[in-house]
RNA sequence: GCGCCCGUAGCUCAGUGGUAGAGCACUCGGCUUUUAACCGAUUGGUCGUGCGUUCGAAUCGCACCGGGCGCACCA
């Protein structure tokens, strides 16, 4: 798309020499003005401007104030033009806070000054100094005295009246979507309020916020395809971490109770409006807990956060309405499969009536080695997209669990729930395996798996293990997936509406 | 990775085999000291890229690039 080329040259700063492109008229109207300014002694890229209040400030602050009435309270306000009306006589500047008018008169602005607006465009940032005033129309004002350009545009932004919708365009300029379209900023910043206020409640509960390493000699802690990476000075290939679980898990060894990472995570998998190649993960862990007393702690800290973004214990989520209202379901993997599709695992024995069970249902089978992986198959296709209110699934089976503790009354299950919330898994916690020789055998398995094929499957990670049989107490673990929490408290349908820079794929092949 | 859909001016979009268009934006002019998203004129395009079919391709075919949605994987 050619303006998209024009936008990537001279926004996307691919390393490219700036030149004026063919076509580049709008640009280079601006640059004649820039050299105008220059040429008058304005310096179009100052140092600072000291304010006196945000846009919103006077909004709340003049409130009362009747139309056609003037003050002369003296204000200095500054932000990014964006509209300009009756040759530059009204200009709507925004700042971070919202919308000012300034009026610039020329019965209080110096001739040379008057002349001078009309090297303005829209995009450019000003300071302004003025009396307030609120014109007949209604609309607050600040009588310009005076004014100074503090950043010239050169290229021209989105600013029709049909708005700016391109959906590729907005996720490769998302500087420019911020401007045009507020609400990207009030996403965003939802966002982090969220991690702030989940900051706080752990910080304020005792724990730790802890950095684990992001580059890995082997990628453990989650079933996932790793990014690879070189290190040059080593010469050895290192892998992206793919979970902080393992990491955390020997803090808990080394004598940290209560520990977090709020961190970046890397899966080598599709792209798709739930996933991001990189995407954030809260991974919580606390030792003496068990998975029983994790839900109540989940529960309490999702629901303060929903509060705390939204107002309010319920979130409306594409029409429909999630309540975070305690307590959240919890029900069993068996028990919701059974629900759904009449199947009941527990009569299932053998891969045969596991393999015509899935058929009978149109399940699609992939690594599936034993009854207990298709039941999960089976939960994943067929049921997980009925669980739309907060609902803890329970009681998994063991062989998906590599890291998880043995339920307490059945070896075949582990004490572990998923959170799901409109059909999509949200959370992931357990009580975690403590017991050494378990644990090596388990993620033996997985290694075996791997070497089979299943490129999935958990890696062997020696030094955990060993780190395990020093010694590990008992202790609770959770996932919270950052990016689909912000999903929901902001009713954003992609994820990549609550990132700020989604991972797109370049528009030029490489070397290009 | 698979399926469906999309790509034309800075933005939003028409045009589907016969001279590349509209609105907004930009530039110039007009009018105007309280709203101009006005009036007039001008300007602006390798029609995503390439190869074909055809007297003739934005339009039809194939391939590629990029994107959206759905599926799959997962969080």
């Amino acid at each position: 798309m050619w303006h998209t080329c024009q936008f990537t040259r001279h926004i996307g700063g691919e390393g490219m020499p700036v030149t004026a492109p063919e076509g580049g008229r709008l640009r280079s109207e601006r640059l004649r003005k820039l050299k105008e300014l220059r040429e008058q002694g304005v310096n179009p890229y100052p140092y600072s401007f000291r304010r006196t209040h945000l846009a919103q400030e006077l909004q709340l602050k003049y409130a009362e104030l009747p139309p056609d009435t003037e003050t002369e309270d003296v204000v200095k306000v500054c932000g990014r033009i964006l509209n300009e009306r009756n040759t530059w006589l009204f200009v709507d500047v925004f700042d971070e806070s919202g919308k000012i008018q300034l009026f610039c008169h020329k019965q209080s602005l110096p001739q040379t000054d008057i002349e001078r607006l009309r090297l303005l465009d829209k995009g450019d940032f000003i300071g302004a100094t003025g009396t307030i005033r609120r014109t007949k129309s209604g609309e607050l004002s600040v009588r310009v005295t005076s004014y100074e350009i503090l950043g010239k545009s050169l290229l021209p932004l989105p600013l029709t009246w049909d708005g700016f919708t391109d959906v590729e365009a907005r996720y490769r300029h998302r500087h420019v979507d911020m401007i045009i379209n507020p609400s990207v900023r009030e996403t965003l910043k939802k966002r982090s309020i969220a991690i702030r206020t989940m900051r706080e409640f752990l910080d304020a509960r005792g724990f730790f916020e802890m950095e684990t390493p992001v580059l890995q000699v082997e990628a453990g802690g989650a079933d996932a395809r790793p990014f690879t990476t070189h290190h040059y000075a080593l010469d050895i290939d290192l892998y992206m971490r793919i979970a902080t679980e393992l990491h955390l898990k020997r803090l808990i060894i080394g004598g940290f109770e209560k520990v977090y990472e709020i961190g970046r995570i890397f899966r080598n998998e599709g792209i798709s409006t739930r996933h991001n190649p990189e995407f954030t993960m809260l991974e919580l862990y606390q030792s003496y807990g068990d998975y029983l007393e994790l839900m109540d702690f989940t529960e309490e800290m999702l629901l303060h956060i929903v509060e705390k973004v939204c107002g309010g214990p319920q979130v409306q989520y594409q029409g429909t309405m999630i309540d975070f209202t305690r307590p959240w379901r919890r029900v069993t993997m068996r028990d919701a499969v059974l629900e759904v599709t009449g199947v009941d695992a527990n009569a299932i024995t053998t891969m045969d009536e596991a393999r015509k069970c899935a058929a009978e249902l149109g399940v699609e089978l992939q690594h599936q080695e034993t009854p207990a992986e298709v039941i999960n198959a089976i939960f994943e296709q067929k049921v997980e997209k009925t669980l739309i209110q907060p609902t803890f699934l329970i009681d998994y089976p063991v062989e998906i669990s590599p890291l998880t503790k043995r339920h307490r009354s059945n070896e075949a299950l582990v004490e572990r729930f998923e959170l799901f919330m409109y059909g999509r898994e949200h959370a992931n916690g357990y009580s975690e395996l403590s017991d050494p020789l378990d644990q090596r055998q388990r993620l033996e398995d997985q290694a075996r798996r791997k070497a089979e094929g299943n490129e999935e499957a958990q890696p062997l990670d020696l030094d955990f293990i060993e780190a395990m049989e020093y010694g590990m107490p008992p202790t609770m673990g959770i996932g919270v997936g950052i990016d689909r929490l912000a999903m929901l408290l902001t009713n954003s349908p992609s994820i990549r509406d609550v990132i700020a820079f989604p991972t797109m794929k370049p528009k030029e092949p490489e070397g290009a």
